[in-house]
RNA sequence: GUGGGUAUAGUUCAGAUGGUUAGAAUGCCAGAUUGUGGCUCUGGAGGUCGUGGGUUCAAAUCCCAUUACCCACC
């Protein structure tokens, strides 16, 4: 038996909306999915208990923090991320492409590969294709991303294709790379915020052939309708029988959104890290329950939610846990936020499911939770 | 009782020789956060400079008195 498969079991009749499942190793993940990030195989603030309390089906953890620290090779000596970091069920590790960028002050990128310094001691480091294959199997994750060239955003049109091209070249060098079957490798489409070179991008990763494909250099600072633009104009070219991955979103308006132009899994680091600044994503928006008003609020952090947060503490109790600077704090919020989150994509899930996920995007919108 | 010291933002403190609107940290109030450099960043409010006199064009700053607290000695 194939160790990863895919199945749409169906279409949404109004959208590009499909409701599925992926099949893997450690189990199975309905989709559209929502991924919760633990960067450095930890969720923060939560432990593998918390997350399999609140039904996470799958988390992401990531390549260049754990080369850096603790190092791939100790993972390996420990049996693997799974084992490592006690969670049994599916993992996906990010490449590092888009951490090489966004945090190496001094990377140089050569066609060989990235050149940069560790954020941790500065010391200097290459990454090539080959290199980040050769970690992401040590970690041993269900899914490994390819290595890629996130170009910031603004680019101009040129230095996005090339960094594209590159993209492309080195998506080739990784599943030449890539060995064994226990690991699904995902191919990474690249082209900023140029249609022309999205549609390009889109078509040679899927002519790649990779087990799944993902959507990357959006989300990345530029207006919310400039990336919907992006996703309806190459939505097309993205194999439809493949999952389709689209890294870095979102938030939940982001979410439905992806979701009605074709994207069927989600990460995100919002939900987690404005839940350690003491902000709560609810049914009717955001709640920054570190303000005044919540003091004496006796009340949930949203009443409609059913985690064990909101089933058990008073806003006035998290304000208090905020102010003080306690770490439970951060670990109900960040409880809250993931469940509330998953429970979204549950929510889209039921609405493909019965042909109402527009009507569902207007209950959202109407009740303030789209902001 | 005698001698000395201190008193400036809610708190801890900076404010050479007197000179625009008295600063910082922290706290408080509010924003930001989208393939995470965890506990960050940005902005805002807040002071009759212990009190009362005096000197001076001008006093947080100099002089006198007074109050509170601290230290030493009796």
């Amino acid at each position: 038996m194939q160790p990863f498969s895919f199945e749409v079991i169906k279409t949404c009749a109004q959208t590009g909306a499909r409701l599925g499942v992926l099949h893997t190793p450690h189990g199975d993940i309905e989709t559209p999915c929502y991924m919760p990030v633990g960067t450095r195989a930890t969720v923060k603030a939560m432990s593998p208990r918390d997350l399999l309390d609140v039904d996470a089906p799958i988390i992401l953890s990531n390549t260049y923090h754990l080369y850096l620290r603790p190092g791939h090779e100790l993972v390996r000596e420990a049996g693997g991320l799974h084992s490592f970091m006690a969670w049994p069920r599916p993992i996906l590790t990010d490449s590092g492409g888009f951490q090489v960028f966004s945090l190496g002050d001094t990377n140089r990128v050569y066609e060989d590969g990235v050149e940069f310094r560790s954020h941790i001691d500065g010391g200097k480091h290459l990454f090539t294709p080959e290199k980040v294959m050769q970690i992401e199997q040590a970690l041993g994750a269900d899914i490994a991303m390819c290595f890629d060239e996130c170009a910031p955003y603004p680019s101009d049109e040129p230095y996005t294709k090339a960094a594209m091209l590159r993209t492309h070249r080195w998506a080739k060098r990784c599943q030449q790379a890539h060995t064994g079957h226990d690991q699904a490798l995902f191919g990474i489409v690249q082209g900023g915020m140029y249609a022309s070179l999205r549609i390009e991008s889109a078509k040679a990763i899927a002519d790649m052939d990779f087990i799944g494909n993902a959507i990357g250099g959006l989300s990345v600072g530029e207006p919310k309708g400039m990336m919907y633009d992006m996703l309806e104009a190459m939505m097309p070219f993205m194999p439809p029988g493949k999952p389709r991955y689209l890294m870095g979103v979102g938030s939940p308006d982001c979410l439905i959104e992806g979701v009605i132009r074709g994207a069927d899994m989600f990460d995100c680091v919002l939900q987690t890290r404005i839940a350690r600044n003491g902000l709560a994503l609810t049914h009717f928006g955001r709640r920054m329950l570190r303000n005044k008003e919540f003091a004496r609020d006796f009340s949930p952090i949203d009443e409609n939610c059913a985690c064990y947060a909101c089933k058990n503490f008073t806003r006035a109790y998290i304000r208090h846990l905020i102010k003080a600077k306690e770490i439970l704090a951060a670990q109900l919020l960040s409880i809250h936020n993931i469940y509330y989150t998953l429970h979204c994509m549950k929510e889209i899930r039921e609405a493909i499911k019965e042909d109402r996920l527009l009507r569902l995007r207007g209950e959202w919108a109407a009740r303030g939770g789209m902001d």
